[in-house]
DNA sequence: GCCGATTATGAATGAGTATTCATTAATTCC
DNA sequence: GGAATTAATGAATACTCATTCATAATCGGC
């Protein structure tokens, strides 16, 4: 094969399109631009790709397939529940707190339509989800999680309030260092905001909404 | 006024704008076919809304307008921190999830570019999160949360679960009562997921030993 | 029932851009 | 060194749609 210069142009396009994706969003940015950003012509990026949602699509893979792929081996360097929460949480925020723009791309723009989203889900979301449900349940195995929460809610309220997490801070103007939260994220799903009760003269048990509160 | 038939043009053209948003994302509605579905010449839309983002931007407003101001009143009527948690969730789960079109438009649509997002966070998401903060503090200060837990982390973990919620929704061929999530939610935010410590070396929780789950 | 004002119409406009493809440049192989 | 092959270019194309505006319909007041 007859490769110039650069064989790097794949990546070299999809970096810029993290770029121009993140400034001017999916639909605002000009096939042209990216074209412009990796310094080549606009034909070319044709060659790599099919389309503009293409561009989009490909980048989004490249990034989950590693992602996932490496939570996978920090999950069993961990040990224990607990552990693997703090693990997952971590992982999460540090790929996309390492990044903004990539973060913008991953929090705004791969969520452009249903039609986008479902694709996404069903690719590779729910991988990413059983990473997070297979610790629920090994938690509620042995004995450290409850047995009687829901393990598919749970996985989506962490995940939600993980995602939150990131969203909030794209749209922060500080420029905070988002894996710290991951750390506090895991002790609230684990022990909850519920005062613990007192002993004696324990108020109704949380989990009776409603009534009897205060 | 000289008012023809139908006064209620405009809100004829935001329901249609909600459907047709929802089934065709935002950037893929023509406006001719907003026009369409309220049964309205292109132009009239043009008498009611500047321009197309501005009808998005209208709808938005009024929902969140009227959800917060119900939000609040809902609010005043329930007793304590653990019970008010519990009316905003299903307040939540109960505009979204009583109609999908609008859910998703919520969901998906409403987030398309940053820009857009840091609009709507300017001018209504933050007043929805103090909303949930109010009552963070609220039970922190009478002493039913612990004091340990940030009140912004706890909020946007707690605002984060529920928007997975919807968002898992949407996306579920299933058609399952939303509504029915607020309560587990606000439980799991509660008490979380870890087991309550066991005294002395008691065997696990009553009832844990069988399987349960699935 | 007529008039000025208001509201509605929808065909025409024109700006913007994803994609194509004829051409040029680099590279390989013999 | 010179075909043959592959990679890269970017101007031209072929659309799509938001928005405008001249015209028509309806109104309230008298």
């Amino acid at each position: 094969m007859a490769r110039r210069r650069t064989a790097d142009k794949r990546s070299r396009i999809i970096e810029a399109a993290v770029k121009v994706f993140a400034r001017k969003g999916y639909f605002g940015a000009r096939v042209a631009d990216i074209a412009k950003e990796a310094r080549v012509a606009d034909g070319t990026i044709y060659l790599y790709f099919n389309n503009k949602e293409d561009i989009l699509v490909s980048l989004f893979d490249q990034v989950m397939a590693e992602h996932i792929a490496r939570g996978r081996e920090e999950l069993e360097a961990a040990d224990g529940a607990a552990a693997r929460l703090l693990v997952i949480a971590r992982h999460h925020l540090r790929l996309l707190g390492g990044n903004r723009d990539l973060a913008v791309v991953f929090q705004v723009e791969l969520r452009q339509s249903t039609k986008f989203m479902e694709r996404f889900t069903a690719s590779w979301l729910q991988d990413y989800l059983s990473l997070i449900s297979g610790v629920i349940e090994e938690g509620q195995r042995d004995g450290t999680f409850r047995p009687d929460v829901s393990q598919k809610l749970t996985t989506k309220a962490f995940f939600g309030a993980l995602d939150e997490m990131v969203t909030s801070w794209i749209l922060s103007p500080k420029d905070y260092d988002l894996v710290r939260q991951a750390a506090p994220v895991v002790e609230l799903f684990l022990r909850g905001v519920a005062a613990p009760a007192r002993k004696a003269d324990a108020p109704a048990a949380p989990g009776t909404l409603g009534r009897r509160q205060r």
